[in-house]
DNA sequence: TCTGAATTTCAGAAATTACTGAAATACGGA
DNA sequence: TCCGTATTTCAGTAATTTCTGAAATTCAGA
C-alpha cells in the first residue's frame, strides 16, 4: 500500500471497520483514500494505492456507487472515469441514513405489512407484537422524513440543542404553542 | 423448522435480513423466535423450533447477549436457561443503537483522535478532513447521549412532532426561550 | 463428593463471500 | 469504421465465516 503514514493507517481503519458496517474491507479502503484526497481519483490510482487488483478495484467502485456514496467526475482531455466523496460531510450522512434505511429497515417494514394483511393467525401475542413493531417502524421513518427535509443549519441546531431539548418540550407545550400531540 | 406459518414466515425474514444488519442467519432467527414468543424459551426449544445443532444455538445466544438483546429468566425448579426479548420496543430500540455505535461509530472516534495527536503530517487537506469528520461524530454522539437520557415518553412527543419541528425551532428562537445556540 | 443434565468449547467440514487474472465489452477519437 | 485505452464481467481460487458433532466443562441436587 503506497501511502503517506496518515493515510495508511486511516485506509487500514477503514478496511477493518469495514465489516462492521456491512461493506468489505477494500470498498471501506476505497472509500477511505477517495475521502482523504482532495483531488479525484481514477481507478488506476486507487488500484496502485491499495495494492489490490485492477477488476477488485472496479467492483468495488461499483459498490460504492450503488451506496450513492461516490461521485462520477470526469475531466477535460481525460476519458477516464474520476471519483471523489462529496465536500459536505452532513451530505455523507444523509446519504448513509438514507442508503442504510433503504437496505435495512424499509424491507422489514414491508414484510411486517404483508403479514398483518393475511389476518389473525390465532396467535395474538405475536400479532400484537407484530403490529407494535410495525407501528414503531412506521413512527421512526416518518420522523427520518421529517428530519430529512429540514435544512442542515436547522439540524446542527437541533443536535446543539442538547439537554435544552427536554426543557423545550415542557415550555412549548406549556406555552400551547401547537395542539397536543397525538 | 417447527413453526406455524406466521412464525416461520417472520423468522425467515430476520435470517435473511441478518446478514445486513450485522449478524448472521441463525442469530437473526433466534432472536426472531425469542420476539415472537410470550413465553421464555430454552435453548432445546430454539433448537428444535429452528432445526440447528444445539451448539449452534449455544453460539448464537451468547452473540445476542453480547448484544444486550435477550434476557435470561430462570423458572423455579428447571436449572434450564431461559431466554426472552424485552417487552418494550423502546428498550429494544435503545439497545440497538447504543450497541451499534459501540461498535461501529465509537472505534472510529478513538482512531481519528489518535490520528490528529500525531500532529501535522503535511496535509492539510487530509487534516482537515479528519477534524472535520471527528467533530461531526462528536455531535452525533453528544446528541445520541441527550437523546438516550430522555424518557420515553418525551421522545415519542419528539418524533411524532413531525413538520412542526422546523417551525418550533423557529418560534422558539423567535421568543427567545433560551441564548442562542452557539 | 458423585451423578447426570445443561451448556460451552473447539476442530474440522460446509457454505459463503471476496479477490484475481484473463477475456469480453465499451467507447472516444482518428 | 477502426484502433487503442478504459472498464466490466466472470470463472476459478482464496479467504473468511458459519455450522456441526464430539468432547470438555459446569453445576445443582443427591
Amino acid at each position: 500500500m503506497r501511502l503517506a503514514a496518515l493515510h495508511k493507517d486511516f485506509v487500514l481503519h477503514f478496511g477493518e471497520m469495514g465489516s462492521r458496517w456491512g461493506i468489505n474491507r477494500t470498498v471501506g479502503q476505497i472509500y477511505a483514500v477517495l475521502f482523504l484526497s482532495e483531488a479525484p481519483l481514477n481507478a488506476e490510482q486507487i488500484t496502485t494505492a491499495l495494492g489490490i487488483s485492477r477488476s477488485n478495484t472496479s467492483m468495488g467502485l461499483k459498490e460504492l456507487q450503488s451506496w450513492n456514496l461516490v461521485r462520477l467526475r470526469h475531466l477535460e482531455g481525460d476519458r477516464r472515469d474520476y471519483f471523489t466523496t462529496p465536500d459536505d460531510l452532513w451530505e455523507i450522512v444523509r446519504i448513509l441514513v438514507a442508503e442504510r434505511r433503504k437496505r435495512e429497515i424499509d424491507p422489514t417494514l414491508t414484510k411486517l405489512r404483508e403479514l398483518e394483511m393475511q389476518g389473525p393467525q390465532g396467535d395474538s401475542y405475536a400479532e400484537a407484537r407484530i403490529a407494535e413493531l410495525r407501528e414503531l417502524i412506521e413512527m421512526m421513518t416518518q420522523f427520518h422524513d421529517e428530519m430529512n427535509r429540514m435544512e442542515t443549519e436547522r439540524l446542527v441546531q437541533l443536535m446543539t440543542m442538547g439537554r435544552k431539548l427536554g426543557t423545550l418540550l415542557d415550555k412549548t407545550q406549556k406555552l400551547n404553542l401547537w395542539g397536543k400531540a397525538k
